[in-house]
DNA sequence: ACCGTACCGGAGTGGAGTGCTCCGTTCTAT
DNA sequence: ATAGAACGGAGCACTCCACTCCGGTACGGT
């Protein structure tokens, strides 16, 4: 169970490497089991122990924080790809999706875990900002809605993200077409196009049963 | 000590009250806390003492239960309601619309936090089967979009629901946007008509710095 | 009005879970 | 080989919560 994989390495030279993979870790357990995950958690997912973690971070907080602040760039660098794009609305399309698929968003995610510093108020205006050029660029197109605005953008996307955090696959099958009706409900006349096929009740029904209480074996 | 058996006459007229306090209080507090919420909230809000909360529901397990029952079975009621409407939009809309600020969805929303009982596994089905017609009535008649079913109706109404949970005026206003958009989505040719005015992003900031750490105030 | 009693209320208890630290072990560089 | 630093994870101290216990309160019959 532990994060053996492939640990012969060189160790120094790894240590910067760790820092990367601590953040993913975080990353993933944050997003799976939401701010309460406990750091032991974080530091196995990672491969490396908690002293290790607690080098780079000396407190959760603090791990919180840089990881929100990922998030936010990460955010902006999205919609700065998506106009990049050449098409206005691929570019604001894929610039969701992607934030869905990463489990992004421009939105205090952790906010209420962790003491807000300036930098992460300054990348979080700055995702916003980027976010509000990509709908003003597909509405001047005419592809996007007229009456939506960069939060309402950034609250959707946190709702997406919070389907997506469920685990199992049902919930991120419905996940995805709940994305493509968000989708259609952002466009001026509406495309349809649901990609992912309707899911069986069956499987909510198992996923049900399987979920309760903790019988240890799904 | 003294026998516990069901009483024989109502000797306070208090004591049902309670129950029904007991029970909606649960709900505001798992709406906005969500499953980890202390028993001790709930009974605070209620009005009520441990003693009495605990005379009721033996275990917060039982509590949790007997609220997702009451909820699946208010979304049945509800989408019963929207069948008894004239028109088949707005049957559906006023379901869905009912459901969000009501805050409760067809969905295993505290499901993995207690046992699944056979009555709560039926309810959540009829439930299920009184939205599917709901449904069914509403593409018959081409007002929704055809290729979505009561599971994705479910999906949604669950992350509104989610989306409603946060606590703040901000939040609820972004929310009730996000509803009209979805609404949007799910109409075959889309008719746009947000009813919320969009929300400043000064109050995001506010919200975003008040949250900061424990603020307390609630 | 009185009294018995069922009900009410909230402080207290025991335990589970978490953030964080400490120290023996492992690896790099010289 | 030696020294020094980083690694790993078991342990500690603390928080928080579900649940219990017992004195107070008000109902309702007499």
């Amino acid at each position: 169970m532990r994060g053996n994989t492939a640990g012969k390495g060189p160790r120094r030279s790894d240590a910067s490497r760790n820092d990367q993979r601590i953040l993913a870790a975080a990353r993933a357990v944050f997003v799976e089991m939401g701010p309460e995950a406990p750091v032991s958690v974080i530091a196995e997912r990672a491969g490396v122990g908690m002293g290790t973690l607690y080098r780079r971070y000396p407190s959760k907080e603090d791990l919180m924080r840089a990881l929100s602040l990922a998030h936010m760039e990460q955010t902006w660098e999205e919609a700065e790809r998506g106009l990049a794009a050449e098409d206005a609305w691929e570019g604001f399309e894929g610039f969701v999706t992607a934030c869905v698929e990463a489990g992004v968003d421009g939105s205090p995610r952790l906010a209420g875990t962790f003491e807000i510093t300036e930098d992460v108020l300054a990348a979080s205006k700055r995702a916003r900002e980027a976010i509000q050029t990509l709908v003003d660029r597909a509405q001047a197109a005419g592809v996007l809605r007229p009456d939506v605005n960069a939060d309402d953008i950034i609250t959707l996307l946190h709702a997406l993200r919070e389907r997506r955090a469920e685990k199992g696959e049902t919930a991120a099958a419905l996940s995805r077409r709940f994305l493509g009706i968000v989708l259609d409900g952002l466009r001026p006349e509406g495309a349809h196009r649901l990609g992912a096929p309707a899911t069986d009740w069956q499987e909510i029904e198992e996923a049900m049963k399987g979920r309760s209480k903790e019988s240890g074996s799904g």
